[in-house]
DNA sequence: ATCATTGCAAATGGTTTGCAAGACC
DNA sequence: GGTCTTGCAAACCATTTGCAATGAT
């Protein structure tokens, strides 16, 4: 979906790099780098941190891998490349899927403040998963909002 | 906006505090803990940047100041409480402001995966703003999307 | 053979926290 | 006066980076 890359992408595929890949396309939780590391490490128990975080950073250039910044901090990764949005969980910081036609597409502003040329947007959904959804409803309150916020 | 509030917020207004909030509104580029800090150093030169993060905590409990979870990592402040959304530039990590109704409402999505309830969500447009704008179209390639990311 | 890539460890940078002294109500 | 808050410094945590050794093409 990206139209023009910047820079030269490396292309060496070593074997830390398709297992990477191969591990993260088998999970579907949008695992963050540690997550992952933890992952990886069942095949290949000598990998560092380090490695992960380069080549989820070349996956990501070669638009292999989509990258989320999602609220809470650490970036989470998703091997799934299917237009989809995400709902986070305002409880545990865990990330849903949400279906692509589930949410209408927006215009870009007509003007900004500054004047921004505006390319594009990003949408995060959030609320409550399953399990914290329960341990909401008993001891803890949900903030509720009342419309749309940013 | 926040209809529950889960936790008894301090209510002492130290002259730290009412400074912050001062300069906070003062300003209309969003700054980062650190760009306020430095701000506010100008009028209490003793402030430590530990005492900007801890009174931008409470004023954001007590709903005067909104946290803004950008995209690039380091978390924006906005005095500002209307309904407004965010441009975030692609060059610099500036933000601007998109007027509330230039964005049309999204609909919460009525299943997701796993199930969550859905609450709300977060939307930030990207860009280039004016100065990066020109920097973009002479050296730089500038990428652009086809449709709607997360 | 060349040059990207690895593991390791140290460095970075934003944010948080422990603590004793000081300020608010 | 009691407690919240401050300044300072150290701690934290996710991520990045320098380096010599290793691996892919």
């Amino acid at each position: 979906m990206i139209n023009k890359i910047n820079a030269t992408v490396p292309r060496r595929m070593t074997k830390q790099r398709r297992v990477i890949l191969e591990v993260l396309r088998g999970m579907q939780n949008h695992p963050t780098a540690d997550e992952l590391f933890w992952a990886v490490r069942k095949r290949l128990p000598k990998v560092s941190l380090g490695t992960i975080y380069r080549n989820l950073d070349v996956l990501v250039r070669q638009g292999l891998v989509r990258r989320l910044d999602t609220t809470g901090g650490q970036a989470r990764f998703d091997g799934d490349l299917s237009l989809h949005y995400h709902v986070y969980c305002l409880g545990c910081g865990a990330l849903g899927d949400v279906n692509a036609d589930a949410v209408h597409p927006l215009r870009m502003p007509a003007s900004t403040t500054p004047e921004f040329v505006v390319t594009g947007y990003t949408v995060e959904f959030e609320g409550y998963c399953p399990a914290c959804r329960e341990r909401g409803n008993s001891n803890e309150e949900i903030e509720t909002r009342e419309g749309p916020w940013s």
